[in-house]
DNA sequence: TAGGAAAATGAACGACGATTCATTCGTCTT
DNA sequence: AAGACGAATGAATCGTCGTTCATTTTCCTA
């Protein structure tokens, strides 16, 4: 294996690195979980690490980047063979969303409390992934208002940071509580309801 | 000064810490400041901070406390005294939040990026105060849902969650971001418009 | 103002854990 | 089968803080 392959991530052991340590920051948050347990949790020694990843700061950041590209990549590949209005594409949005997530609670526990974190402080990693993933929907929203289907009084750009923000804050209370998964239609439907035509009667 | 005062807060040296305690975490994030930092944030020896707080995390939790207590104080007071529909009220909730909280930079860095990591980490830290917090919210949604002006087909735990996710992401980014205090009264009138009324023409 | 108690200090301690690197392992070539 | 070379190992290193506590300072009381 070369130096270049390993750094385009198609490696067994590099995906078992990120694997393990998906599940012990899941569990124990990234300032809390020793390179050891990484380690041991990939069934490999604690120096293997430092041949995929230049430090610590470094696995956390490229695991949030490979976990943020799959995201990004379903969602777009399901949004484009969708057919129908704008809206039903925002309500199947949010219900991707959160079946992508909640189809693995460790990935739905990593994301929703280290993004912010590592957002703002891991040196000057500025989150290209966490952009392009806001842009799928900030484009959904302007695409609406071109159309007439969605007021062009907001701005696109708020707009998207709050269903963003609503979506990982119920995100995070199902993923801290034990949400029954059936629980998840409903919740879509909660929140798209009242995203899209509000709160009031 | 006794024991029990400090333990009720009332000593000028503790609150130097806890302000300093807020400096420091809001530019560094609590793993990435040291003890040290604080005490000299705080115009204090490092040993002084362990007379007031248990450990690092202890004064973390009594941060946390201590603003949100304020937070819960000043909401609860303006909204007591203002007349008007619930949907009013919802606004000038919203209103408020971001008043309050950009009122110092600090606190929105602090409590945007701290919550959830204190909320998960902190051992067996439940976060009463937080708690408090969306209970205004809960109760605002279900007074307008008893008097008809909020859809009684909404959960109003899901939607108070939802409105506290929205404000908050929105806040984060003008926390990041160099927002002009002008915008403030923009992104206040779009939130709740979007939140009230929903997204669809 | 002397004496004593409470508060504050900050240098030193000790634990911890990220990272390194000398060594071993596995595989391929000739 | 011997050598060579990249990959993997994990024990040891070394810097970094959280916390403690012997000492000093401040403040009160008699």
């Amino acid at each position: 294996m070369t130096q270049a392959s390993k750094q385009r991530g198609n490696s067994e052991k590099r995906r078992r690195i990120l694997d393990g340590a998906l599940r012990a920051f899941a569990k124990k948050g990234f300032y809390n979980t020793k390179v050891s347990e990484i380690a041991s949790e990939a069934g490999v020694a604690d120096g293997t690490i430092y041949l995929y990843f230049k430090n610590k700061d470094d696995l956390l950041i490229s695991l949030f980047e490979d976990r943020m590209e799959w995201i990004i990549e379903r969602l777009e590949g399901e949004l484009a063979t969708t057919e129908g209005s704008v809206v039903e594409k925002v309500h199947k949005f949010i219900r991707l969303h959160f079946l992508l997530v909640l189809e693995n609670r460790e990935l739905a526990e990593f994301l929703t409390v280290e993004l912010r974190q590592s957002a703002k402080f891991v040196k000057e990693y500025d989150n290209p992934k966490f952009g392009a993933y806001l842009k799928i929907l900030h484009s959904l929203i302007e695409q609406g208002q071109d159309n007439g289907e969605i007021r062009d009084d907001l701005d696109a750009r708020i707009v998207s940071r709050a269903i963003f923000g609503a979506l990982d804050e119920v995100l995070l209370q199902m993923t801290l509580g034990k949400t029954n998964p059936s629980d998840v239609e409903a919740r879509t439907r909660q929140l798209s309801e009242m995203l899209l035509h509000g709160l009031c009667t």
